[in-house]
DNA sequence: TTTCAATGCTAAATCGTTTTATTGTTAATT
DNA sequence: AATTAACAATAAAACGATTTAGCATTGAAA
């Protein structure tokens, strides 16, 4: 059961192959080829179930038809495989198939990666990208090969991207737990200069300091290990006992925090208030359900696909920088609830 | 900055393109090519940083140097994704790509996408199928493409796999519940014949059949939306209320359990003991904290791997079947405790 | 001196497409 | 009758590698 080629398809039909191609392709009418035989290949090709061979199209035309995702985690981020799963779906919709890795956050890493393919294996990249990977992503740009950086953007660099407004979504956070009457509001993050990062934080220490309220940040590290971080959650939260609530910079660390909370026996909101940013699954089940900021996958993920579509597709050069900016959602639960006025798992939009 | 090909680097050397071909693929001794000029070669390729062109080593190889791994929902499941990680990261080091899809359990889409990478895009495949899918596999398998089941197999026919012990688990978990005095336990479901489905199931009815307890079983439907679950799982808890404790098939179908037991205002596991298959970083964390059967994603990851690349390097042939079995751990957390001897989060292996 | 084997390297075919340039027709215009 | 235009289809080169079959050269054996 050896595959067809077109050259067998030909030898059939009794039709040279630049016929046979020419039709398949779609330009039988802009290359002169009478319908009755239009007709007679296309029919030829349905009945005997030909496709063609997709390494030598990938050869010949330079074009391999995969787009390569690369984000943090794939396996423990629930923003990350929410939107591989929508990219990749869409993308086969589109004639692409997705190839995917993690980048683990590592600069080292991720250059690896991106030279591993450099040798035209790949159309195009979307990228959560860790710092130091300017160079590497302005060399695919200038080789007019289209990257899109999703969920963060390097400053440094001109370059498409898609994410949600971190700074507003997080000072609208800030500013729920602030209406709830808390007053002593920590800011748990990572140790990072990404420019989510630092939006969110920059949106939490606008709206304390608007209130007149103390800035309290705590800093941890991305690459320790998780009984290391939840320690120092710990000891930064006993150091701090007139704490009244915590907004957790990302799902993860709302994890720590949870553990350590649940650990000191602390109620939840009565004695600390819980706000995370980045929904999942997690925090509508949890007991107390969890106050977070959510990403609306579905609309990220259609814009970047569409970025890279049409980059791919030619109506924009690589080089040509769309910045895309989407609301994120307040998603109110009962973690950040003193003022009993509000309605349990009510939606907030910034903006 | 064209990429350079094999034909410049000869030409560069003043050597014949097969002279660079041989010695670039470890054939030099073989091929007789003096240590001098193999040296000279090598020095210069690493030099001008030359790689092979993925594409044209493809189509004259036929091989892709890509494999696919098609699971149930990367998105939505703690196991696949992790395991996606795993194979992703050991495919890598072996110089494989991944390429990733999800089956969404469905048939018709399972068998387009085979389908559609039939032109030996893909040197093998790993996948959770969903019945019904039989021939296609059997048709890669009589082509000497290597097909590897993961996390279920198919019974009717003979392809290798990598799976827990489904039956033995879930008679040891059901066993724990009954060890610790819960008399009417229900065994939650969704509506499959699948086999790591009826082996749980198989492995609850042995151990409640082997005490003497009654057998109570609810099946749900996968497709159905959340909220239509969650309402079925609800109104049969309110049907049942001399029901003392729950072992749930999967992690999901304990997820709509949760948010039962919650609105009930029942307590765990006072009210109701909890137990389910398929451990979660939501289950250590809850409030009480669950007692989940957990697979060993490094080991089964490990053994999936081991088997594709052995049959791509010819170690194997793809129809040999080889069926790997690995014995999942029982978790033991605070839902399923009544006999307070027990420590938490302890740990026991299932045989 | 011829024959043979070993050594060191290469020409050319091949994988299955796409695409450029070209060749025959026939019909219309000069 | 000769030129041109439009039409319909094709031959052959190219993409960049791998691999088969073979060509020179040298030294040793017959």
């Amino acid at each position: 059961m050896k595959k067809l080629s077109i050259r067998d398809i030909g030898k059939e039909l009794g039709v040279s192959i630049t016929t046979v191609s020419f039709i398949l392709n779609g330009k039988a009418k802009e290359k002169r080829i009478s319908e009755a035989l239009t007709k007679r290949v296309l029919d030829f090709v349905e009945k005997v179930n030909y496709t063609p061979n997709v390494m030598a199209q990938a050869l010949r035309t330079g074009k391999s038809k995969l787009i390569c995702l690369m984000v943090e985690d794939i396996s423990n981020n629930f923003f990350f495989s929410q939107v591989a799963r929508q990219i990749e779906e869409k993308a086969h919709i589109n004639g692409y198939r997705v190839i995917f890795c993690s980048t683990d956050n590592d600069k080292n890493k991720t250059r690896e990666l991106i030279k591993l393919f450099r040798d035209r294996l790949i159309d195009g990249y979307i990228i959560t990208p860790p710092e130091g990977i300017e160079k590497q992503i302005t060399n695919l740009l200038d080789d007019n090969i289209p990257v899109i950086l999703a969920d963060r953007n390097l400053p440094d660099i001109q370059c498409s991207s898609v994410m949600v407004d971190n700074y507003e979504s997080s000072f609208h956070a800030t500013q729920h737990l602030i209406d709830q009457g808390f007053e002593q509001i920590a800011y748990l993050a990572i140790e990072s200069t990404q420019t989510q990062m630092r939006d969110r934080q920059r949106g939490y220490e606008a709206a304390m300091n608007r209130s007149g309220k103390p800035i309290l940040i705590k800093k941890l590290d991305y690459y320790a290990p998780q009984s290391e971080n939840v320690a120092q959650l710990k000891s930064f939260m006993l150091a701090h006992p007139t704490l009244d609530a915590a907004f957790f910079a990302t799902n993860y660390i709302c994890n720590w925090g949870l553990e350590v909370i649940r650990s000191l026996n602390l109620r939840i909101p009565q004695d600390i208030g819980v706000l995370s940013y980045d929904d999942t699954s997690l925090f509508k089940l949890y007991n107390p359900s969890i106050t977070a900021v959510a990403q609306p996958i579905q609309q990220i993920s259609d814009n970047i696909l569409k970025l890279m579509l049409d980059t791919l597709n030619g109506k924009f050069r690589a080089q040509d920088v769309h910045q895309v900016v989407i609301p994120a959602q307040l998603i109110v639960r009962e973690s950040s609830i003193r003022n009993t006025l509000i309605p349990k798992d009510s939606t907030i939009l910034t903006q």
